[in-house]
DNA sequence: ACTTATTGGGCTAGTGTCAGACCATTGATG
DNA sequence: CATCAATGGTCTGACACTAGCCCAATAAGT
């Protein structure tokens, strides 16, 4: 108890995190064309404008960002996800550590759960409204309809927005959070149209649970569908 | 989707953050006789002596702390739970706001249910120790037998150790984060010994259904117990 | 071709935070 | 009573971060 009371009070300097967070928001899809305006995005990060000029510098040297001048200027995405490998998945798992990533699988189980089980009490009390019913639905059409470049992307909206939808603030960020301890693995493996296909069934089970109000059946078919990608990724180490 | 992952990358400044942390620490209990040592605590929180003596004068001077120097000296901890006030708890609610107050509640409620899942489902595969399985009764033990005054200690040890022996640190810090944002509310609510025995069932219930490996179960447990707190919450604010 | 709004680029002065070294105090122990 | 190990108290030089300001570039609109 003390141990995890006692935890430290931040994770790294404010450029570091900065980095990090841009180039998950990257690589997770979240920025499409470009990033918002420096003062803006400054704001929204809670930093200054210096580091943020600092970390979009360095995403720039790195090859993920255009960054261009006057009106109409910005720092434009230039990252295209690089055809998964073998070899990426291993050193991403390496670099990460094994208990790192029993962690962050487990933790991911346990919100991403919650915030399913979250959203069908809330549907089972009548409290859902028919426009977030609809996003749900629409998420998982989009997702259910992707071709391979572009599923990784929507893959992360659909579960982003049944964290979303929880309408905690907290909740969602707790699953964001989950979400990008994972992407590079993710990245890594290759999109196959059976996989695709898998999931879909258990995204269909998923919101048709929370749909349903079936709190029980919401949490299993999330946690089954988490299991299969716990499950393809070890099967890749293998 | 974009304002959750381009959400603030720190809360504050590193001596805010560390005098809340702290005042937590000593609030919920997890603290009882004095800090770690100034070397220590501040690697532990991961800032610098300066930072961390900075919150702990202010601590001091609030009146949560008496530092003596010297062998055997320490930062002493004289805080004692005030008696409940329905006044403080008003208080406390318009300090978060209702919004914020839900939040908390729901993310609370997502993250205990998902480690409860978690734990439950280690369980049920077998890889559940003796020492944590003994852990957990003993931990429900000595809550279920708390007098009055060591109640909210020994319950917020007890919800601790369902998370902290999922083995996953990121979901012991998202449950010990959540119980930090209710603490003040809790500790408004007078203990009643009715609450206690009532409580003390639904303990049983959790711990039960985890030893048991039914996740579905010891999630339903710890919904209901902690729908029984937010209820009890409601109660008094109405 | 000119204007203009928007955006990145760059500077400065001030504050926050850090690592590390050294000093002062204390109480148990020999 | 003297010693000593553990602990808080203090200082310094360096670096990180911030707020705010003004400059430079750019492309749409006129």
């Amino acid at each position: 108890m003390l141990t995890t009371v006692l935890r430290p009070v931040r994770a790294g300097n404010a450029f570091e995190e900065t980095v990090e967070r841009l180039l998950q928001a990257i690589k997770l899809g979240a920025v499409v064309e470009k990033l918002p305006p420096e003062r803006e995005l400054a704001a929204q990060l809670g930093i200054s404008r210096v580091t943020l000029r600092e970390a979009i510098r360095a995403l720039q040297e790195a090859g993920y960002l255009d960054v261009r001048r006057g009106r109409y200027g910005g720092a434009f995405v230039t990252y295209t996800p690089p055809p998964p490998r073998q070899e990426d998945l291993r050193r991403a798992v390496a670099d990460m550590g094994t208990d790192d990533l029993a962690d962050a699988l487990t933790f991911r189980m346990a919100v991403e759960c919650g915030a399913a089980q979250v959203l069908a009490a809330t549907a089972s009390a009548g409290r859902l409204s028919r426009e977030r019913r609809e996003e749900l639905r629409r998420r998982l059409q989009e997702v259910n309809s992707a071709s391979p470049d572009d599923y990784r992307r929507l893959d992360t909206a659909f579960h982003l927005a049944i964290a979303e939808l929880s309408g905690s603030p907290l909740l969602a960020a707790a699953c964001a959070d989950a979400r990008l301890r994972v992407t590079d693995l993710l990245n890594a493996i290759p999109v196959l149209q059976r996989n695709i296909e898998h999931a879909a069934a258990q995204h269909e089970a998923i919101v048709e649970a929370i749909l349903a109000g079936d709190t029980d059946a919401a949490g299993r078919a999330v946690a089954e569908h988490l299991e299969a990608t716990a499950a393809l990724l070890r099967g890749f180490l293998a």
